[in-house]
DNA sequence: CGCTCAAGTTGTACTCTGCAACGGGAGCGG
DNA sequence: CCGCTCCCGTTGCAGAGTACAACTTGAGCG
């Protein structure tokens, strides 16, 4: 085999021990935000709201997951959903500050997570791994996987 | 923000893409074996049999689950029960002929995907990519992540 | 108006998972 | 040998996450 199968070996090996472990951990690491939840949030604060359809598009979940998905945060006060005054099927959904606030929270531990992962690799080895990986999933996008 | 921090941050973003995508895909890519099925037979071939509570530690899932999983494994023909001589609470589980097929031939999908993403990646990019991600995960498994 | 399409909700079912309780065997000190 | 404790695995139960299908409501258009 070549260096370079090796290496695709190595690679799909490691990304399914990562998937697994992201997989497994997330629940245990943040127990008032699942992986899901937690991207949707990150989702609202980046593009400063959306509807519930954008979310299931995005994230290729059923709609109906995502209005339960909705539902649950909005009972925990992190989403609020605004009628959309130009069309009335439609829900812009929104942060609430307390919705921030989480979304912060388990951002700022999962940051240090990393960090303390990563505190003693090279910067140079970082912004390459980092390179890397944004390539890697700018391709996986194209792909649709 | 140093430029350092700016790697760990895409570091961590481009990660919990991969791992939500990872979630969502496993399903639809082999509906024949979900992700975690998929690895543990890939253990079961790796150290040529084991007990189910080696498994559930391995992968930090309860024995419960870890026994549910092999049932349905057994049940489809992937896997064999064989009780232990040495020790009747035990039963050692091994691949079957058809588990070793299965095993393989989701290997073979999934090799696929993974080189064709990564085709055009010079083989320099290659093996520093599967450095990165090996060092990353040893390290998270040292923190039991 | 009436048809069609879009956004969300709800009913239903299935999988995955963990926790708790249990059964059965192993190992050990008395 | 007996009884206690620990270990391996199964099963009952509950909860989360998800998809699919049917439905409600509203928009758009001829």
């Amino acid at each position: 085999m070549s260096a370079a199968q090796t290496a695709i070996e190595t690679i799909q090996r490691e990304m399914t021990i990562f998937a697994r472990r992201a997989r497994a951990s997330a629940g245990r690491m943040h127990p008032e935000l699942s992986l899901v939840s937690y991207t949707l949030l990150g989702h609202l604060e980046e593009r400063d709201g959306c509807r519930a359809t954008d979310l299931a598009a995005h994230y290729a979940l059923d709609k109906s997951t995502v209005s339960r998905q909705v539902t649950a945060l909005e009972r925990a006060g992190l989403v609020e959903r605004r009628p959309d005054p130009e069309d009335h099927r439609v829900q812009v959904l929104q942060l609430t500050d307390a919705g921030r606030e989480i979304l912060a929270q388990v951002t700022q531990r999962r940051r240090a997570a990393f960090q303390e992962r990563l505190e003693d690799w090279p910067e140079e080895d970082l912004t390459r791994f980092a390179r890397y990986l944004e390539r890697y999933n700018a391709r996986a996008d194209a792909d649709s996987d």
